[in-house]
DNA sequence: GTCTATACCTTGATAGAC
DNA sequence: GTCTATCAAGGTATAGAC
């Protein structure tokens, strides 16, 4: 990425933290470019549509997720320390002023939004979803954590409670999350 | 409520779907008035603002859930048919053309939302939360589920699960949230 | 790449007739 | 109670100068 492309970096990050405390539909052109201090056709340039800058942001989100899930150092580790990158993300995004994940919030959003950034999302939260699923049927082979069903089930209800805490969290304060996270815990009795 | 009354009760109708289908700041007093064949001004009769229909929606839902739970007929039934009535209704909007439930839906719109909406949410969501946790305690000392931890930590980590399926299954297909309650069932080692 | 200027639409809301 | 008419504000987007 060149250095002239910086304007372009920073709205995509604008952007993305607008979509995780707004929604989609909840900011505008004029969010970023009074943030940034340019006007609102400046945005226009780097992404025409609203649309362009919404997908782009869901692209990127997945290819972090993507490479990182990948990554040889990262798919080493030990099922415990994989599942606390999940949640850190998550914790993350409770720090940073109660932003939401980015599937849940546009999940919210999903009809009210073009099919381009509706089949993204779509994509990002199956391949999240088949992830945890592997590496739990992995921990459970292992010895390391425990559960009733199938991996599959238990990802998908851990998934939604960690989404479904990060809105909670805005309503009934930010402790709740880590109650949440102590809780799941729990319920894999998982040993470091 | 008088006859008279008719349209208002319409438009307070229309206006949870709406609230649970695309949230509070992506549908309009047109989306509600051309649905009734009326006009947009007959909307403000009744609700002087959109804030005051948004109030009294979250008013109302929240009106149901008190009379329900302290209804007699309804406090006297075992744990697990209690526990099934919450489940029932969000099953009730996953199958209504896949709403979300109003808390979440709310939660991601919140720092959007008048002063008034977000605190009228607040108390809804935490009295959801202290009636589960007492539901919870209750069962497990008569024996008819059991969790680890905290029972106010497991009331949470289910509500947040179901708010999650509900959004996540407008993404991954509407089997999934079945899958979760089937789940948490399993969780919670549930006797019937 | 960023600006000014502007077109065009949708929105919530109000006034006043019926 | 509902209508017509109208408003101001805010939204996305485009054209063309610099």
């Amino acid at each position: 990425m060149s250095i002239r492309q910086a304007t372009r970096r920073k709205i995509l990050e604008l952007g993305e933290d607008l979509m995780q405390k707004r929604g989609f539909n909840a900011f505008s052109y004029h969010h970023i470019s009074s943030e940034l201090g340019i006007k609102n056709a400046a945005i226009h340039y780097h992404f025409p549509s609203k649309e362009s800058l919404g997908r782009q942001i869901i692209k990127n989100t997945h290819e972090r997720f993507s490479k990182w899930i990948s990554h040889p150092e990262h798919r080493v580790l030990p099922v415990a320390e994989q599942l606390d990158w999940l949640i850190k993300i998550y914790q993350y995004n409770l720090e940073k002023e109660n932003r939401v994940c980015l599937i849940g919030s546009l999940a919210t959003d999903y009809y009210t939004l073009p099919l381009s950034m509706q089949a993204g999302i779509r994509k990002l939260s199956a391949d999240v979803q088949n992830w945890l699923a592997q590496l739990l049927e992995g921990g459970r082979q292992q010895g390391v954590l425990s559960f009733e069903g199938k991996s599959r089930d238990k990802a998908l209800t851990i998934l939604t409670s960690l989404a479904g805490s990060l809105q909670l969290a805005r309503l009934l304060g930010n402790e709740m999350f880590h109650k949440v996270v102590e809780q799941i815990h729990l319920d894999l009795k998982l040993t470091y």
